[in-house]
RNA sequence: GUGGACGUAGCUCAGUCGGUAGAGCUCCGGAUUGUGGAUCCGGCGGUCGUGGGUUCAAACCCCAUCGUCCACCCCA
């Protein structure tokens, strides 16, 4: 078909069911986060460009190649954000929110990225993210990842993604290791492929999860990250893992794990997805005291992760896990989607206004209920064919018979229990009572 | 940014040798004037992604372009 305007490259439309899971995803992520004690921080889409490609680092790819960027109409550089954390510590830096105390922020939110578009990888895309500031020991990343296994648990989603781990340590141990690695790598600068060539320069440790054959092979013999880090941070990370032993979380220590951005220092993880193909992160983070100083702040230690809100629905979606659906006011024949409890019917369109009324009176009974008039015309046939097709569980009717004794009908289209007439009190119990049996 | 596959109705797709476009689903109406789901009948719905070329003739062949998907890459 051709269209005279489409969305522009990489950005979607979601509507109904597919708004629907998103929706799903990050209510639970909210859900989790309000249940940890976090708040909610709202943040500009829009930062100086200079606040990522000094937090995110210079030499990322996110910042070489994949932020937008725009002057503004006084010609400053501003740039869509790539990602929450630089923009969140920058809010707290401003707002003062560190002072003297510890902060537990969330937020959710569009985020955007120059990069060809794939399945699970769009150029706006929309991100849950926590952070947690002043709080420099391990317990605060074990906080976060039990926090992540909530939402799983949430969504049904526990034994779908698998949990792995790294350490980074400080910076000046990350940058001794740094060293190291290059000092090794150096003699084989001719056999390393193109990428990690180039990386050798800017940024030693990403060469680490390279995927190219080669590379690995070379790869095997190098130095260990873990032998740079001092008594302090392999204490650190060891408590780390014993508060995950302890809690039951199950995750595997990935020494080539590495985070895209600059900013991280010590604990790392990632939550990996297998069956929505290759982009299959779903979930990652860790610590990065470093950043808060680097912007203008007091030293404070932080750590965080942000969750790819479409990846996890989609994760849902393969997954499509039947037992995991408990939501619908009525089981029996209920479809997995529908936008309305009830479908309200009218024997004649001269009655709307009498089933509208009878519509919000029974919206005011039944908080939470969603009522939707039918609409389209046709006879009662058509309209409780609508009524059928639109997945709602009951049908009110409003005709001549009701109008006249003061009542409305309710016919149970998913259940097979007799229709009844009644006054509009004693139709918003039935189905509240019918409600609470599922 | 690189490579590959693919773009036909709202959706999923068929379309032979190049001869001027079809099915199923959806939606609407009817069989059924106060009752849905099953069945049957009918209807709405298309610049064949776009632009150019070859040809008497293009959904089909050629070129370009845009888009989608997959992988690389990147990352949530």
């Amino acid at each position: 078909m051709s269209l005279r305007y489409r969305a522009v490259r990489g950005m979607r439309d979601l509507a109904s069911e597919a708004a629907a899971e998103l929706r799903r995803v990050e209510d639970q992520c909210i859900a989790a986060a309000r249940a940890f004690g976090y708040e909610e921080i709202r943040l500009p889409l829009v930062e100086s460009t200079d606040l990522f490609s000094r937090g995110i680092g210079e030499a990322t790819d996110i910042v070489a190649k994949e932020m937008y960027v725009f002057d503004d109409r006084r010609g400053n550089s501003l740039a869509l954000r790539p990602e929450g954390t630089a923009g969140c510590v920058r809010a707290c830096i401003q707002q003062g929110l560190l002072h003297n105390r510890t902060q537990r922020l969330w937020y959710a939110g569009p985020m955007f990225r120059y990069e060809r578009p794939q399945q699970g990888r769009y150029r706006q895309f929309d991100q849950f993210g926590a952070e947690i500031f002043g709080v420099g020991g391990p317990e605060a990343d074990a906080e976060l990842i039990q926090m992540v296994a909530a939402i799983w648990d949430g969504l049904g989603l526990r034994d779908a993604v698998r949990l792995e781990i790294n350490a980074l340590g400080s910076s000046a141990s990350r940058a001794a290791y740094g060293e190291a690695l290059v000092a090794y790598l150096a003699p084989y600068e001719d056999e390393l492929d193109g990428d990690s060539r180039q990386r050798l320069r800017l940024n030693p440790l990403r060469i680490l999860d390279s995927k190219v054959e080669s590379t690995r092979r070379i790869l095997e013999e190098a130095p260990n990250l873990a032998d740079y880090l001092d008594a302090s941070e392999r204490a650190q990370f060891d408590t780390l893992r014993e508060l995950l032993d302890s809690l039951g979380l199950l995750y595997r220590v990935n020494r080539r794990l590495v985070r895209g951005f600059d900013y991280y220092t010590h604990a790392v993880v990632e939550w990996v997805a297998e069956g929505i193909g290759s982009q299959d992160a779903v979930c990652a983070g860790g610590r990065y005291d470093g950043l808060i100083e680097l912007f203008g702040g007091r030293p404070t230690p932080a750590a965080g992760f942000a969750l790819g809100i479409d990846r996890v629905a989609l994760l849902l979606r393969e997954v499509a896990d039947a037992s995991a659906e408990a939501s619908a006011a009525c089981s029996a024949g209920a479809l997995s989607y529908s936008a309305a409890d009830v479908h309200v019917v009218m024997q004649d369109r001269k009655y709307m206004p009498a089933a509208m009324a009878a519509a919000q009176a029974l919206r005011v009974r039944v908080p939470g209920l969603r009522v939707r008039m039918d609409a389209g015309g046709g006879g009662l046939s058509a309209q409780f064919r609508r009524a059928d097709r639109s997945g709602a569980c009951w049908a009110m009717i409003v005709g001549e018979d009701e109008i006249a004794q003061n009542r409305v009908s309710l016919k149970w289209l998913r259940a097979n229990r007799p229709q009844v007439t009644a006054s509009m009190d004693e139709v918003a119990a039935a189905i509240r009572e019918s409600q609470a049996q599922d």
